[in-house]
DNA sequence: CGAATAACATACAGTCTGCATGTAAATCCG
DNA sequence: CGGATTTACATGCAGACTGTATGTTATTCG
């Protein structure tokens, strides 16, 4: 009964290895690149056996799967965080989307989300990940701007996806020493030509 | 003299092996990813052997550029070959569009261009090739369209980038199965959006 | 308390990449 | 023209990696 040092839970052991590995993986996967991290430099990090990994994971994709939802998962929480609610649709649009920026800025993200994770998981596997996460605020939202009538009326699937990818794009552009305002301004003015006179 | 058969310069043996190289590269990245086709495959795809491969080409990358600059080759080729002159900006810009969704359609493209391209090469790489081919008429229709009033101003490079970007996810989504013609309606009215009342 | 199962550890087979070395053909040069 | 040099490969090897099969120990179930 007592969680002596040598006594774990089965659970407790799952939890804590599977644990273990993600962090060990994501901290490989965003200082280098998946294809250049391999399965012995991620259980030497998190000091366990490939046993292990190969034990809690099919393989070394679908442990980059788990890391790759965990970060998109934080991204999203960063947003939310820093987003106020209650504004209306332009300015929540320009709030989450500078909060995105500087989610993104955090080392190796942009890599491992919109490098990696599409060509790994593929586009539609990279979708499926989105939609539970970030997505979905977005697309509420241009939801909600079309039927307010602040918006033009457009298929909001569609439209979610082609302003995502602009602001990936933007991610990528503005670590690789593009100017930030420049695209802040390009975003703004999409946004803008997209409301109703 | 006599260009006989066992008499070939070193000049014809080089780029008859490197194109054959090549397109056996190409016909495999296409039909399978990057990371799933090996250099034995493409070795043996072409008849020729490694030490043929590792002497035309740093490496396996390094082959995987060149199928890359082709194919980017191709397709600005493509949309060039379709895309009648003189026409105002706006046209020009649904015109170029539809040409280049078109010439996404051809199997594998969107992965080897879109997904795995960016993935290997870095984003840096790819825009390299991108600027070399597609992006470069795109930049250069948009400035004219800015210059002569008929659309906002705004940082050329930033809009290039993501304006090009949307393209791109719309050929990824059109061939996942989107509404193509949702897609289109979008990226029309992102056009229209940037135009001046 | 025994049986079954989960959580690993270890060993192995197959494959791949890049390089080093060897060889024949082409080119250069005096 | 002929030897020296370089080019265009072919072959073999070393190291690494992935996934799996098998063995072992700790839990959990009945």
């Amino acid at each position: 009964m007592q969680p002596e040092s040598g006594r774990r839970s089965n659970r407790d052991r799952t939890e804590a290895t599977r644990s273990d590995l993600i962090a060990a993986a994501r901290k490989l996967f965003t200082e280098k690149s998946y294809a250049e991290t391999g399965t012995p430099e991620i259980v030497a990090a998190a000091s366990v056996t490939r046993g292990a990994l190969y034990h809690h994971f099919a393989d070394k994709q679908a442990l980059f799967a788990a890391v790759v939802e965990q970060e998109a998962a934080a991204v999203a929480q960063e947003i939310e965080t820093a987003s106020p609610p209650a504004l209306d649709a332009r300015d929540a649009l320009i709030a989450g989307s500078d909060a995105y920026l500087a989610a993104m800025r955090a080392p190796g993200r942009t890599r491992l989300l919109l490098l990696d994770g599409p060509a790994v998981l593929g586009r539609a596997g990279m979708d499926a990940i989105d939609n539970r996460h970030g997505n979905r605020s977005l697309r509420e939202g241009l939801v909600a701007a079309m039927r307010s009538g602040s918006m033009k009326k457009l298929p909001p699937e569609a439209l979610t996806m082609l302003l995502a990818s602009a602001f990936d794009r933007a991610a990528l552009a503005i670590e690789a020493g593009g100017s930030s305002e420049d695209y802040r301004a390009v975003l703004l003015a999409l946004f803008d030509g997209l409301s109703r006179a």
